[in-house]
DNA sequence: CAGTTTGGATAGTGTTACTCTCCGTCGTCA
DNA sequence: TGACGACGGAGAGTAACACTATCCAAACTG
């Protein structure tokens, strides 16, 4: 198919995709001649993965170059596909260095989870920053309220991995990238969903509706 | 205090004060003079609440404002708290419209877990774009994944709905909105983090760390 | 072979979140 | 009491971002 046939199919201006393919989000099709190309199914799937990492999950055209950088390099070993994803998605943080581990409060609350996780983790220094954001809002988490929050994490963790496809690293890389970043929103919409829930049971059952 | 205290205790550049105060994410301080005035701990704390919001959630301050806004006014009924602190809070979605009730993915799984949600309420459109977003990029959710995020999600609300304080409205509304925005990063935050570990249990376990 | 479409490049636009400069006023220390 | 730096408020300027519009020559189409 050509450019324009992208941009018919999937909705997406035409310009817009022309630009996408400047700066490398999307890669560039075959060319049949001097100023022609034709793009496949690829391309495509490409191109709604980029508008749903935008649209839906917010993140910035780098954001989603770094991410889609993640999914076209070849990842080695099996654990280091978590890794490269978590550390090829926003927020953009750095490790914690190895002389906070014994004063940071994320790690603390790590290790008396007994979870295992890499030094150099990323994923750390986002809960150390969430956990900074609470605090400087004016609401640190009680450790009873972190517990059941790290309970119900761990739940969806595990059902994450479980589904990870076996069969070729670059599916597992697909599979851990696109759930890690898209299901966040399912997650989140879910919570927001159970409180309303939670709410009515514990506000209107005492309280006849109006 | 001064507003250059204010900016020297927040580290907040005192230019952004002033453009805060200008579009009214932070409140006036009380003049005490043509041209001076004093600010005192709410509006620090209310700076604090903001960078929080920006830095950590990644809002945009027309976002903050729209929190901001609902702080500052009073709701009327518990149950309500919850609804305005949604519906000012990101993503700025529209209810769906009732003739979507009997299509919609997201309200064909909200009556099949039994939740009491309105109709008007906006977390069901945000669920709906959720899942959309997932299916556009390649990875809808199984029934089985969403059950256990549906029952995850449940008991982080639960625990979520459970500390809001009875004491007034106006402690209940700010205690519904941090709580609501800050742990949505601790618990993102968390998930990452227990992927890590199940990914580390079920991986390298298998196959000796190299 | 006229007319449309294509790919590629360049320049322009609107939004966001600051940041800078200016200016008259005010408090303070000498 | 007067020099002087800080203060407050307002408006203009700026950099990044995500497009969007225009242009052009080559290529395909009826």
């Amino acid at each position: 198919m050509r450019i324009s046939d992208l941009s018919r199919t999937s909705g997406v201006p035409l310009a817009t995709v022309k630009y996408y393919l400047r700066e490398g989000l999307l890669p560039a099709g075959t060319p049949t001649g001097a100023n022609q190309a034709t793009y496949d199914d690829s391309h495509l799937h490409r191109l709604r993965l980029v508008r749903a990492l935008v649209e839906v999950a917010g993140l910035s055209l780098a954001q989603v170059a770094a991410v889609v950088a993640c999914l076209d390099a070849p990842p080695t070993s099996w654990h280091e596909v978590l890794g490269a994803a978590h550390s090829a998605l926003p927020p953009h943080l750095d490790p914690l260095s190895p002389s906070d581990i014994d004063t940071s409060t994320a790690w603390r609350l790590v290790r008396s989870l007994g979870w295992q996780v890499d030094a150099a983790s990323t994923a750390v220094s986002y809960l150390e920053r969430a956990l900074a954001g609470a605090a400087a809002a004016g609401m640190p988490p009680s450790d009873d309220h972190l517990a059941v929050y790290a309970a119900a994490a761990r739940k969806v963790a595990e059902a994450d991995v479980a589904g990870v496809p076996t069969s070729s690293p670059e599916e597992a890389t697909r599979y851990v990238v696109v759930r890690t970043i898209a299901y966040e929103q399912v997650l989140l919409a879910l919570r927001r969903l159970a409180q309303v829930d939670a709410s009515a049971r514990r506000f209107t059952g005492s309280r006849p509706s109006s």
